[in-house]
DNA sequence: AGCCTATATCGTATGCATACGATGATCAAG
DNA sequence: CTTGATCATCGTATGCATACGATATAGGCT
């Protein structure tokens, strides 16, 4: 009965929640602002600014990475994130043209 | 133990993470933009619109109002809604403003 | 080799989101 | 006032997301 049928939405409205899921986390938006904002990405100190254990934070990181939001590199014993700015810009580009489009199709003859 | 504590999160984040909730469903994207391309903003089209049950479109509906995205307005037996775009215009600012801050943080020294 | 640090992954528990049928509420029409 | 249509809400079932401890893995150090 719980079965969400997902293959019958559209394409363009699945891309936009797909993309709306990934930051649908506060810990991987705040993931995503420490990497922009410190100049050392290493996974400690995210364990550190998050309240949270770190294997949520691992956890968080994996499904960022899977998207490809970031990227790992393994460092020694330790491992550094970094945000892939590629991808960012992409899905900031691909959500600004949706609610550009949204705009457009503006009806004011409605309610 | 599945405490998400999410009091301890900073409030920009949670204020990004809160807005992409809503669009993280396919449904209520497709309502949206639904709403915005018919001039006719009748409960039951987006029924017919979309592969789920009457009672689940009225629950996205809801959700949708809870956060002010849309309005409903009773006419007759039935219901008509449109997008309030007002607030889906300070949204998209906001995820504007979010991503025009991440941008200008980027730091080329890292990774 | 043995140990410590840092991280990923596994296993598990739990809560929230979601879907739906059934029921309730409201209005128009006859 | 009864009927049919439309929609909201309730109650329930279920799956996915999440959190965490425990364990595995890997590298550096002595």
């Amino acid at each position: 009965m719980a079965m969400p049928r997902l293959n019958e939405f559209h394409d363009r409205d699945l891309k936009i929640s797909d993309f709306a899921k990934v930051l649908s986390h506060p810990a991987r938006v705040a993931i995503l602002r420490v990497l922009a904002e410190k100049k050392e990405c290493i996974c400690g100190d995210l364990v550190a600014d998050l309240p949270l254990a770190q294997a949520s934070v691992s956890q968080h990181l994996k499904a960022l990475q899977e998207v490809g939001l970031i990227q790992g590199t393994i460092d020694g014993p330790k491992s550094r994130y970094c945000i892939d700015w590629k991808v960012f810009d992409r899905f900031q580009r691909d959500m600004g043209k949706w609610s550009e489009k949204m705009m457009n199709l503006r009806q004011d003859n409605c309610c």
